[in-house]
DNA sequence: GAGCACAAAATTGTATACAAAATTATTTAC
DNA sequence: GTAAATAATTTTGTATACAATTTTGTGCTC
């Protein structure tokens, strides 16, 4: 099943567009946290100098998807629990607002984008490619956030986003259901309605809900560090 | 006078050393909004070369503190009176919480330095240097963030302080008095009391006094802004 | 075989060289 | 003299070379 290539190897490529190819594949879960990541094998799968690749991770450990210590190089981040309920608050923290303030802006144009996503996303779960569906659940919270015109907290968000991928990856418990679906959607009519209260009452309790979802009990955390020091 | 030397020039020095003297320069208004930044002149400042250079400036780049334009080089950041909006409405919406929670966590300890950060304050403007004061003022809010032991949201906090210094040096309006002294004093106060209620009312004031003392007309805007362009 | 010392390999950190682009200076036309 | 065009200079972008560090592998002792 050849996937839209979204940039090809071997070809020079810009270090954005390298953060990016990467961040991608952190959100879609084609590497898992702990990943060693080489300078010189990324050097050579894009084609480019360690140069350009150096500079995309330094991109990347500042949004905290990727960890680089000192000569030891970079690796794909691995949350502790703490961090995990960290994030997710801030999330509960930013976010309410954040639809509210969509919910007063929103444009039908908006509505229609929105919409798509949602499309796209239970496309991408029928054709079982989870990883895709994940991301495209993470870009609707972004959405959103560019939506209430503020580029300081979206720009927040995204990165709390992103790190939330990674906390999914490690503690999502598969029990729990997926009911993204009813919640976006009902996030969406919010908005077009321009209910400013519900829009910020639904992201709340849809975060809460992502939040209890997760199984961050001290155990848990410790097998997965272990494994991860195992994948090293 | 001479202050005591933070990097010594001329000396190797690791990038976030280089990348902590740049910010640190900016915070205490030792570099104006828009002065270009060359990465030669910096290599030879620090007697380092340009890759370290590099990577610092990238680093100052994230935070927004310099804008980096491609094969344009680095300067330093002048925020937009919209940015300087954005700005001050993300701090009052995560301040005032973090506040609440630093109160409720707070230590003798604690308490104690906070009192230390005022006093060098009142020292810094004793001694007419409101560079100093200004980045110790900064440096308060950090703490507190700190303090609530919230690593995530106090990284923000961090970056929306040190924005919050460029936007004091293009906006700040001369006639506004500098009553932080009182403001700080009661917060510190609040936190003592472990007083949650106290504290975040206090934090959220104080923030709209800050934003309500600066001069963000779009006419000030414009002038600001070609003063910039004139100066590169 | 376990544990340690040392050697070899691989990986990251930094400086430098060269290419590409932008900026500045100079020339030329009007 | 002004303005456009072009040449020279400066500055940034990228690749490569070498140094420093970590990691891996080997042989030794017990």
């Amino acid at each position: 099943m050849t996937r839209h290539m979204h940039l090809a190897p071997k070809q020079s490529a810009t270090s954005d567009a390298i953060a990016q190819a990467i961040s991608l594949a952190i959100h879609e879960h084609r590497i898992a946290p702990g990943t060693k990541l080489g300078e010189d094998e990324l050097a050579e799968i894009y084609g480019v100098s360690r140069t350009v690749v150096r500079a995309a991770l330094q991109t990347l450990s500042h949004i905290k998807l990727i960890d680089i210590r000192r000569n030891r190089g970079a690796s794909v981040a691995s949350p502790s629990t703490t961090e995990a309920h960290e994030v997710f608050e801030a999330r509960e923290l930013l976010e309410p607002r954040t639809a509210r303030s969509a919910a007063k802006r929103a444009t039908p144009a908006d509505i229609t984008r929105l919409e798509r996503h949602i499309n796209d996303e239970h496309a991408a779960l029928a054709a079982s490619d989870p990883g895709r569906a994940l991301h495209l659940s993470g870009l609707f919270h972004t959405e959103i956030a560019r939506i209430a015109d503020q580029a300081t907290i979206a720009g927040f968000i995204e990165t709390l986003v992103a790190r939330s991928s990674l906390i999914i990856a490690l503690y999502w418990r598969r029990e729990s259901a997926l009911c993204e679906k009813h919640a976006h959607h009902a996030l969406v009519q919010a908005l077009a309605d321009q209910n400013e209260d519900q829009a910020e009452q639904l992201m709340r309790s849809h975060l809460v809900d992502l939040h209890s979802a997760l199984d961050l009990r001290e155990r848990n955390a410790r097998t997965l560090s272990l494994r991860d020091a195992l994948s090293q």
